[in-house]
DNA sequence: TCTTACATACAATCGTGAATGTATGTGTTG
DNA sequence: CAACACATACATTCACGATTGTATGTAAGA
């Protein structure tokens, strides 16, 4: 008995994309069939292909489901705000760390993303859109940097794209080496000494 | 006429992994079929076969074959000396990216080990290699702070472990960010003034 | 009745592993 | 030092399943 309604459809999409993350994480997106997500939720091919063109659509649908409310924070829009302190950058760090470790939804496509896809062909286009997102955090940190040099908040040793590029560094390393193993530390608070650690080295107060 | 010395042996197999090197970084590893590799070569499936036992074989091998001599350092054996100061831990990190930076083949194994697989099934035993190594790495850190702290090099603010940890943050997300795009920055240079940021907010002399 | 939201059926390709063939080294024996 | 036996280092072929995209069927809304 086939669902018609429009909530319906929207039901069997998102339980597409659930379906996916989950079979994505056991298998990865190459060692994964769309006849295998099809049979794990329940439906056919068939709606497989009416609601995606093909593997690679239902991936970067299930990545932007996930992500995009994290690009969106409170601040509306923009990572950090327009003349964030030192303070407030941390404090923007700190809670993005905070939301991947809390929601399973965020941890599952950051896994996926970061261990069980290759970046080839089609899927290479995610890894641009990684790219185009780092820089543009790069910046804006880079930003926040300059802004502090200049009231003061911090010396100016380090150049600001650097010390960016830098703190981009920790809180990737710190991401890598959680999602490589879980258990091993506690991400909110690990994170929170390094990041800490690094801005006491840009010699910001503290 | 196929050949028949051990020379000619090894050297058939070295080529396979030459050439598993780059067609893996191009097409991923599951987007890689034997058949591909062998037709790139200029061998037989079967040649591919009779060296190695499968895919996940030639990967292994072609893994350990550029990392090896990464492991075995200048030191003899082990990452860091035996009671090694704040500054040659320093050095050895830099050492470690320089030669990921200057040599092609190191390069290319770490682009694919980061972005060309997915650690599932039989490559999931990579993935908990790396996790020793990682394990290993920040241990042999840990003790290198524990003795600086004792020796007054540096304070006990922050757990020898967690410092640890930290600096591995640094190094592995500079790498990625590195491998995500390769003209973005000079690794060897923004490597060193982000690492020089994080020892100096550990406090060590500098 | 026309479109939606799927299910089913089908054709074509691709990849694997194993079986088999074969030309050459390599060691041993007389 | 022949000559034989056997292992090595591949090439070729084949059977089989798996996967993909598409084409078509179909029941329920609107």
């Amino acid at each position: 008995m086939p669902r018609r309604t429009k909530e319906d459809a929207a039901a069997t999409r998102s339980h597409l994309l659930d379906t996916a993350e989950a079979v994505f994480e056991r298998c990865g997106v190459a060692g994964t069939s769309l006849a295998e997500i099809a049979a794990a939720a329940g439906v056919s091919r068939g709606a497989i292909y009416w609601h995606f063109d093909d593997k690679a659509d239902l991936f970067n649908a299930m990545m932007e489901r996930a992500t995009l409310p994290l690009e969106q924070t409170d601040t509306g829009g923009r990572f950090i705000d327009k003349d964030a302190g030192l303070a407030e950058v941390r404090g923007a760090m700190l809670a993005v760390l905070r939301q991947i470790a809390t929601e399973p939804r965020l941890r599952r496509v950051f896994d996926i993303a970061i261990h069980k896809v290759e970046y080839v062909d089609e899927m290479n286009a995610v890894r641009l859109r990684q790219l185009d997102r780092r820089n543009a955090c790069q910046a804006e940190l880079a930003r926040a940097f300059a802004r502090a040099m200049r009231r003061g908040e911090m010396p100016a040793f380090t150049p600001a794209g650097s010390a960016a590029l830098g703190l981009i560094a920790v809180f990737d390393g710190l991401l890598h080496n959680w999602m490589l193993d879980r258990t091993a530390f506690d991400l909110q608070r690990e994170g929170e000494r390094a990041i800490d650690i690094y801005f006491r080295g840009l010699g910001a107060a503290g």
